[in-house]
DNA sequence: TCAAAGACTAAACAGCTGTTCAGCCGGGAT
DNA sequence: ATCCCGGCTGAACAGCTGTTTAGTCTTTGA
């Protein structure tokens, strides 16, 4: 999105190179040596700017933050949604790096991606509370845990991203493997549900309900009782 | 769910302190040693056994995708699914090396997460389709893409487990944080929005049909058209 | 103009990694 | 009894890891 050219700080080309390597390899398998040898530098230049490999961590952290940070920003705004959505279409290369760190972050335990997680729960949130008040999406009972699991089928794309290409037999683009076929193949069934429900009725949604009211929540440990037929296989 | 003692062979009791390594600390991260160190054994004897560490990591692949694929035998019985839940519910650390390994292989890009996924998507198809043919599903356009969505999204619970636990204050047991607890948070808004839809008409569904019909599919490369305000912040 | 500071490199260091090797031990077959 | 073979160990090896160090080059500032 930003020049792509060779006119950055070697410190941003550093980081930018970790981001790469961090978001393919893992942070673990990706070698402060490989990073140095993506951007042309020494081993010893990364640690003389960051001064270990974890604090080369903790700047792509911020760095990857602070840049998502902005463009989730515009939140509220669909009309700029709706750009930066046909933005990553037509040029999907740009944000990979991004997304696969990112997912490595989400993966990988850690602060970075307890914060984005957070950040994309806040920012549904937000959307689904906007769209009950504008009527367009059902009022429902617990906003904040039906954001949680919105969230959370959303993101699975970019988890599952590689399987999803592979199984739907979609263009896999490296590495994280969500391209712009993968989501011409999911948005309908996924749309399909969200506007027609997936059950015929709520049988099973009033099984889960009784179960639930009848279910003594100890804190701690197993369940005493049969919670009943919930979630049959799916969901 | 078998025998916890120690009348394991050694062989046995790598392998399953291999699983629960592999998948606390990820191939990488988890050592030869610390597995040696785990099962009670010297590091030579576990290449002795397996020949190598991508060896050892194969058996494991193998036993966990042998387990699994024995439990998901009994797909279509209803009863002996709800039977298995209740039974994780019941005893949910006995699965939970299985779970952290699974979670594993589908993020750190593996033969055996493919074939992991496949299954679960393969078993979620046909759920589908009985349900369908019994009338507890609506009939829905393309069965294989919508068993792909539902299966993403419910494995996004295994994928992102510690975070959902964790914004929802719910006990989070290692290392995958899926717990009793976190599923009596899900269980309803998911099979709320599985049960009623999530949006209040079909205006999003129908503007992407729209947006993706004139959509040319090249083949490769960007798309060139603007695809229209599909799936706007959310799914 | 000179000196201080920072960017940068090459080499080396210590620690950990997977793996190998020589050999010990115990039990079954000859 | 002897042989031997597989389970098993402890030590060692080579390679890679993050990091340090000494030193060079370039820029900057007074």
């Amino acid at each position: 999105m930003r020049s792509n050219a060779e006119d950055l700080t070697t410190r941003a080309r550093i980081r930018d190179a970790a981001i790469g390597l961090f978001g393919r390899d893992g942070f673990t398998r990706a070698t402060v040596r490989a990073v140095a040898s993506a951007a042309g530098v020494s081993p010893g230049l990364v640690i003389h700017h960051f001064g270990s490999k974890a604090g080369l961590r903790e700047a792509c952290d911020r760095h990857v933050l602070a840049q998502t940070a902005t463009q989730g920003r515009e939140k509220t705004d669909p009309g700029s949604t709706r750009q930066l959505i046909q933005d990553y279409l037509n040029h999907p290369d740009q944000y990979a790096n991004e997304i696969s760190y990112i997912r490595q972050s989400l993966g990988d335990e850690s602060a970075a991606g307890d914060a984005f997680f957070d950040a994309v729960v806040r920012q549904t949130q937000d959307i689904i509370q906007d769209g009950i008040d504008a009527g367009t999406i059902r009022k429902v009972d617990d906003v904040r845990s039906t954001a949680v699991v919105i969230a959370s089928n959303s993101l699975s794309i970019l988890m599952l991203g590689r399987h999803l290409s592979r199984t739907l037999g979609a263009v896999t683009p490296e590495p994280h493997g969500i391209g712009p076929e993968l989501l011409r193949h999911l948005t309908l069934p996924a749309l399909d549900i969200y506007t027609h429900g997936f059950y015929t009725d709520s049988r099973f949604l009033d099984a889960a309900r009784d179960a639930l009211r009848q279910d003594t929540p100890t804190k701690e440990g197993s369940m005493p009782r049969d919670p009943g037929n919930r979630r049959r296989g799916v969901a």
